[in-house]
DNA sequence: TTCATATCATGACATTTGTCACACCGGTTT
DNA sequence: AAACCGGTGTGACAAATGTCATGATATGAA
């Protein structure tokens, strides 16, 4: 298991190489202090691993993985970082990261890396909170007081069905689908069914 | 690291055990076969994590788990299933388990469950992958060839404005947006704005 | 039984939405 | 100059949407 290792503090690329060479089945093959040497050392060792800050002088680790992942699609980036930066966290998924996780606390690493090598994605706890599709719900029913009916119209709203079509599915009549949707507007405090459709993106699935 | 691993199969337990303890570091501290028991057992041992299988005959893994985590806040959970059932997912997010990985190699198993002791979140790639907002996403700019214009209203659409407050902002006619989303949803072979909206959840935010 | 409640439906209505044909205009291209 | 084009606007229209008042029916509680 080949890992590079870049962070542009020389104190903890040298402290994050000890660490990982006291398991002896990680090789550590080049540290680098920057996003640039990042790509030049990916390029040259094609590591099985790249372990890399986010945060850095000039280019960023974002950046450098994008540019990396884009010249090798298979390429298993580790984001390590001191905090969680928001932004970061979603373009680290988007650009397909393996795994994202705090400098903190050092004994979580090597596991870490281990799981991404078999093929695993790693995320910390508190960066999964911060992705709203994925944390967890609350229960939208009882907070809002929303029956099972107006639930299941809300679940049609939001696949982009019009009233007709959701009258037939539900075998109801188009104008009591029409009042359906006018109170859950009214308890949902929206406007509009492209509104519902959103709310039920961002609050329930 | 102390373990409870739950599947209907008995061949699956007493194999996971098998593995589990040649790790010197992991102790199983038992081995259930349905959900029922893994909510007993967990009582019981209070173990570091749960392995458990999601799809099992009765109480199916997710109730299970969520049942526990009802109990015990900081449970743990790691479930491990043959395939990757969409609906299933979103709720093992929810429901805020730590790991949702393949049962197929099991040499990834043993690294996994000790980044989710370290309190980390694993995840195998398939499933993330199953996960809308998170998967990457092809540049929808170019595929459908939207405008600059264009991808602005999108934007608005999606965030629920009505064709009137869309114009205020753009500086346009309450017409010319109509237009526009008119030929929007044309490229896209959509119907309705909420379908627009729904799409623009879907494929680029 | 009588009353209350939930569920479904109707009709009327004002708005919003989506489609279409057409037109204006500033800048290119020919 | 003439033709063309992208961006913008208008008017007209049909359809869909949201709101409201009202009513029918069934179910269960008093």
């Amino acid at each position: 298991m080949r890992i590079l290792v870049v962070d542009d503090d020389r104190l903890v690329t040298s402290s994050l190489k000890t660490i990982l060479k006291s398991d002896k089945e990680i090789e550590v093959t080049a540290t680098g202090n920057s996003g640039w040497q990042a790509v030049e050392l990916y390029r040259k060792h094609r590591p099985d691993i790249l372990l890399i800050d986010i945060r850095m002088e000039g280019m960023s680790g974002i950046d450098a993985a994008e540019e990396i992942i884009a010249e090798d699609k298979d390429a298993k980036v580790l984001f390590l970082t001191t905090f969680s930066d928001d932004e970061y966290i979603t373009r680290a998924f988007q650009i397909g990261a393996k795994g994202y996780i705090l400098k903190q606390n050092y004994e979580s690493i090597i596991p870490s890396v281990k799981a991404v090598y078999m093929g695993q994605r790693v995320f910390g706890d508190e960066i999964i909170s911060k992705i709203p599709h994925i944390s967890r719900k609350e229960n939208v029913l009882e907070k809002y007081g929303l029956n099972e009916k107006e639930m299941a119209i809300i679940k049609h709203v939001a696949d982009g069905l019009s009233n007709r079509e959701i009258s037939r599915i539900l075998y109801l009549s188009e104008g009591t689908v029409r009042n359906y949707i006018s109170i859950i507007l009214e308890k949902l405090n929206l406007r509009g069914r492209t509104q519902l459709a959103i709310f039920y993106y961002k609050n329930i699935l």
